[in-house]
DNA sequence: TCATTATATGAATCATGCGTCATTTTTTGT
DNA sequence: ACAAAAAATGACGCATGATTCATATAATGA
């Protein structure tokens, strides 16, 4: 899609972008945003601090750099397995294998994005922040439309609207994901997509209850 | 409990101090922890400086003693659910709606509790951090109780490990009221808790698949 | 009422950290 | 090898905001 024509220079300067990114995500996903300087940030990286701002306006922009590049990462994953091919139970399994796979290789990007998306961020001006709920709304919205296919199959039973479906799948495998970050050994679960997918698809009473 | 003997002088402190508590949650919640200046805070308080800090030693104190009485208000008030009679779908349908009841009742400091179970919160130096966490865990290790409870009675399925169902629970609560929390209006919902009951307790899929 | 003590006040102090820019270093072209 | 251009550097200026403390105000009680 690119074209290839990169100086040295220009490949130089990718690279040393990429350094300062990962320096910056490090520290944010350890201290969060307000705990850490830019001069920490530019001694990590191991630039001056004007270099730093060569590559980033000011810190915001720093910032918004790294979430806009997580965030496009996780969205087109995600959207790709949406769109795939497969049944609503494939699809659903492959969501959850997806999530975990991007999890599990950005871990410490992955505690700034659970921040954003979740909790009241540390409230970068707002901005950005709107564009990640957006996405993330449209990914329920998707998952949504597998649900309501399944239920047109009689695949799946409506047992709640489609979208407090998707809600459900999407926090559920939060949550799992949240358990792995604190104690991977003592998780090996979520790399397994049934352990969630079986406590929406499995009726928790015996079949016969109320 | 505790002693009634409080002068007056001593009831006009406790009055003060919720005074300044108040003002801060509200900034707290609405801006964030580092967005917030003990300046606005004591203007909002209508109280000088000096007198908030003689209050709280400093901003962080601030910030602990907001949290500490939200978590003991909540600890407790669950608590006494999972504590409470009835046989276990009950006790969840209490639990949750304990819950829904508690978040309604404190939208504001809602948000600064999310961020801190949640999201890498903003990192005040751990501490109250782990604290609230110990409690979070205890509760989920009473709710895993519940439902490891349930399935000795075979009146529920062990369709996952009762701690996994604990988090699931807890996690599809918070899910739900943060819904609701986004837009009061177009979700009536987590007041009725077996919406989110349900999604645990009816199979999605038709009895009869894999 | 007036002295004494307790309390409240907010201007001043001090630390932190963002962002600039004059200077130094490196690269490029002749 | 040298000069001009490009890039890198990091000490410094400045703003923000936490915390202090000398002073003003209010409560107490003789």
């Amino acid at each position: 899609m690119e074209g290839e024509k990169l100086s040295r220079r220009e490949r130089e300067k990718r690279w040393q972008r990429q350094e300062m990114l990962a320096a910056a995500i490090e520290l944010f996903s350890e201290k969060g945003y307000h705990n850490v300087s830019m001069n920490e940030i530019a001694k990590k990286a191991e630039f001056a601090i004007g270099t730093l701002y060569k590559f980033f306006k000011n810190k915001e922009d720093l910032y918004r750099s790294i979430i806009a590049e997580l965030s496009g990462k996780f969205h087109q994953a995600i959207n790709e397995v949406l769109e795939g091919r497969g049944d609503e139970i494939e699809k659903l399994r492959n969501y959850v294998k997806a999530k975990a796979a991007i999890f599990m290789d950005n871990v410490s990007i992955v505690r700034l994005y659970f921040a954003e998306t979740r909790g009241a961020s540390c409230n970068i001006k707002a901005g950005l922040d709107l564009e990640i709920r957006e996405k993330h709304e449209r990914h329920l919205q998707d998952i949504a439309l597998i649900f309501e296919s399944g239920m047109n199959n009689q695949r799946f039973q409506r047992i709640a609207e489609p979208y407090h479906l998707a809600v459900s799948i999407d926090s559920l495998s939060n949550a799992f994901l949240h358990l792995w970050l604190e104690a991977p050994d003592q998780h090996p679960y979520p790399e397994d997509p049934d352990v969630i997918l079986n406590i929406l698809f499995k009726g928790l009473l015996d079949p016969g209850e109320s």
